[in-house]
DNA sequence: AATGAATGAGATTTCATTCAT
DNA sequence: GATGAATGAAATCTCATTCAT
């Protein structure tokens, strides 16, 4: 028994491996032009032994995603606090999320690249979104802020949560480019954010 | 006499040709993977000839995004109209983009591709972005807007547009993915838009 | 244990396959125009495998006029022969030379081509010329020469290896021609040998 | 009348100065490697007219090669002089050919390259080689060296023509490869050059 | 005669994926 | 399970030559 399960635990350590070190190299130098035989080097395995993990190379990144996904997600679920209103969380949330793509640009680009992916549902046939769980935070969020009085009402909260998260990659797109790009802009990176937040803050508040 | 110049003409038609070729063709099934053997077949053209107007095949694609940038740039220069407030010319010109992405999807996801594309002014040596025409419009609209009070002003114009345009294609990217995760997210296209306008014109207008 | 070694001969050993295959083809009828399809034809491997081994086309070439110095290098060193004057040996060394070049007349070619290529040493910065031990073979003789009082001494060691082999490969490169231009000439090759060796050693000995 | 004649003079004058640009180019930085385009533009003629003078890109080439050897012919045959010994005129030839190459040296890699090419005497049938008319001189003067006793007459005229011109151009193509390689070979240009002549000139004399 | 746009075969190289050991 | 040699389709680009105007 414990043997088997010894080994499907050894089988998941091993997916780690390979995917931190993914993550290592497609953030790296080459970007995710890193081809397998790299990843092989870099993971000291034999490049067939990759495809014993992953069914090909587009999964790999697509996992990486998911796990970038993930991460984001648990730092944004920190946020939920049910002392707070909508609009004072969505706030909060606007901070961490600008932390989390200034600290982690990879996983951010990848976001970007497979925000639109579409996962099965486990046992159910139901299709989900790979980001799915970061927009059901900032659903609660809103569902808060619509109850609480302090968000507008106007708008139903899916559609919102599919402006909030479009503007948002938006503006973490732009922002993901090279310096040289936004010094032709003339703007400030710092103040880019802080505007885009004011703009939405002001926007989503439930007018009196 | 003429000569020469009707050389130039045919020149510049042909050029236009294989442009609007390709256009076709990478908006097609096989998308940008389409290759210049392709695009020599559906421009019933030689290959190397292709390579007589274009010096690759990425700078078709930019190409093709110049002209949709300028297809997008000409359409919403007619939105200025110093008659409106800036606030209204900004809701005005958020109906354009929308309708010319409805339209002209694929030039959309070239302008989201190429947005960041750098360029050298002709003669100056200047740096400039390929969507520069269409953000010196932003500009001039927020400028307009600022003036005139309609908008606010705590936040400066650069940073304005930058936020704008980054909300914009935010929302666009999300729009152009395929239909069937506007389905998942169980939302309606319309309605994003005009939400993603709602709020935008709630958090520009100046608090009075 | 074996294992490791056993795959590093293996893989020697379907280099040197290459190898052979590319002396075949390459000395064919298409010469050195014959291309890595064909390459991959002959030696019934995908062309990628190709790539595998030798890292472009260039250097397959470069390695066969390795191989091609070696052989020649390997012939030369027998007649290396203390017990005859430096004079004499140079004299065997022509003969070698000649027979070699009439048995492989496609390493000749190799010869000529990549004579001038320069190599650095595997741990030494230091350059030197493909051909470089062949050079040191006659200078050896020559420098027996010299000392035994065989050969001029007006000259030096150097200077006359440089104008033996330059000389040799000009002789070469006449008789590497095809034949109907010796017919045009109207010489006979074996001729053109003996001669070129009679002015050589004639002009080689010392003036008494 | 005359007007056939003044076209065909001046269509003989445009194939020269086809064929003098034609050396600046080739022998300028693209080498032999210079495209027709490239020739089109230098001479400032459209491709297609290149094609009216010459059938094809080789013959240019070839035209070119015969152009130099003519050049050095015209100046080997100022050594003609039955003053001299053939020894000594051997000499002089000796000194013109080293003094050629180094003014020409483009020149030089183009008779190298075609000095086997075989043409048709324009209404014979007969064939004969591009550098026949060099040849021919080396054959007079040997031929009076023989006569004169200055020569050696153990060898042939024409085996001797064929030694010697294959010696020369071997000598030539070793001195006309990069500098560095001769800093490599740690020899220098000009004492080749001489031994070359001191080996060849005590070869050839005639033992008494 | 002069042109130069058009051609298209063909060359080299890359890399995700497979499969025999 | 692990391996990595082998694969081969596909991609980009060049350039001598032709031919309609």
């Amino acid at each position: 028994m414990g043997i088997k399960e010894r080994k499907i635990r050894e089988k998941e350590l091993r997916r780690k491996e390979i995917l931190e070190a993914a993550g290592k190299l497609f953030s790296g130098k080459k970007g995710m032009d890193a081809t397998m035989d790299d990843l092989a080097e870099c993971t000291e395995l034999g490049k067939g032994t990759l495809y014993l993990y992953f069914p090909n190379k587009e999964s790999i990144l697509e996992a990486l995603a998911e796990k970038g996904i993930n991460l984001l997600r648990k730092r944004l679920s920190r946020v939920l606090d049910d002392s707070k209103t909508g609009v004072e969380q969505i706030s909060d949330n606007g901070d961490v999320f600008v932390t989390f793509m200034q600290e982690k640009p990879f996983y951010g680009s990848l976001i970007l690249k497979y925000e639109k992916t579409i996962l099965k549902a486990p046992e159910t046939e139901e299709k989900l979104l790979m980001v799915e769980p970061v927009l059901d935070i900032l659903g609660k969020i809103l569902e808060k802020g619509q109850t609480d009085g302090s968000i507008r009402n106007d708008i139903g909260i899916k559609e919102l949560v599919a402006i909030l998260w479009s503007q948002m990659l938006g503006v973490l797109n732009t922002l993901s480019g090279r310096k040289e790009i936004l010094e032709i802009y003339g703007v400030d990176t710092e103040w880019i954010i802080r505007g885009h937040y004011r703009v939405i803050m002001s926007g989503l508040v439930s007018e009196k």
